[in-house]
DNA sequence: TATATATGAAACTAATTGGTTGCAAATATA
DNA sequence: TATATTTGCAACCAATTAGTTTCATATATA
C-alpha cells in the first residue's frame, strides 16, 4: 500500500486535521466535532496519517491523543526546496539550479 | 471536480513529470519516453496538471510543449510555511507547551 | 457490578483514480 | 495529394479511496 506524505496531504480533511493537531494534541472524538463527518471517518484519516508517520499517538486512559510529528513535514520541504531555488534565483544562477535538479532525479 | 495543487503532486508520476519539465519544456511523446506507461496516460496527467495551473503549454506546429508554471508551486510553500515556523523555532520549548495544553484536558 | 464512553477494525458502498484501447483532428512530409 | 506523426478525447476497466454502518474491546463512572 502506497503511503507517503504527498498522498497524505492530498486530502483537504487530512490537511485540516494536521492544522488542528499542530496546535495541540486531540482525540478522534474532539477532531470529529470540527468536521461534518463521522468519528470513524476521522479515525481512518488518522490511521493514514499514522501509517506515513505524520502523526503520533499517546494513550491516556481510554482516550488517545493524536499530535503532529512535525519532523515528517520537512520531507515536503526538502522536495519543495529544489523548486524554491528556481523561483528565488530565476534571473541569476539558473544554470546551476538546472544542473542540481537534473542530478537529483524526481 | 476537485483539482488543487496538493492532489496534483500526490501522484509520483506527476511529480516526475514536474521535475522533467522544470528543466525544459517537453512534448507528451518525449515525456512518455521517460516512463513505463503510454502516451495517453501521460496526457491525462498533463491535463490534471494543466487544470490546476501547474503547467502551461505552447503549441509549435503539431507539437505541444509543456513547461512548469513555477509560480503555482509557491502555493505549496505558503501552506508549508506555517509548519516551517514551528520546526524553525525552538521546538523543545514548543513540545512542552503542547504537553501542558494536553494535560489541561483541552 | 452495571452502564456509559472512547476507540479501532471489519464489511460494505459510491465515487474517484490511473490506466488502457480506439478514434478523430490537425500538422508535417513524401 | 497521400501518408505519417502528434495530439486530445471518449469509452471502458481495475484498483483505490472516502465514507458509512456495525461490532468488539477497553476504560471510566454510577
Amino acid at each position: 500500500m502506497r503511503r507517503d506524505v504527498f498522498q497524505a496531504i492530498a486530502d483537504p480533511t487530512r490537511r485540516a486535521i494536521i492544522a488542528l493537531i499542530a496546535i495541540q494534541a486531540m482525540t478522534p472524538n474532539a477532531l470529529a466535532a470540527h468536521f461534518d463527518t463521522t468519528r470513524q471517518a476521522v479515525s481512518k484519516h488518522l490511521k493514514i496519517l499514522t501509517e506515513c508517520e505524520l502523526v503520533q499517538q499517546e494513550q491516556q486512559g481510554r482516550a488517545i491523543y493524536y499530535s503532529l510529528q512535525i519532523e515528517k513535514m520537512k520531507e515536503i520541504d526538502v522536495w519543495l526546496s529544489q523548486y524554491r531555488k528556481i523561483w528565488e534565483t530565476r534571473f541569476n544562477q539558473l544554470d546551476n539550479v538546472l544542473v542540481t535538479l537534473k542530478n537529483q532525479k524526481i
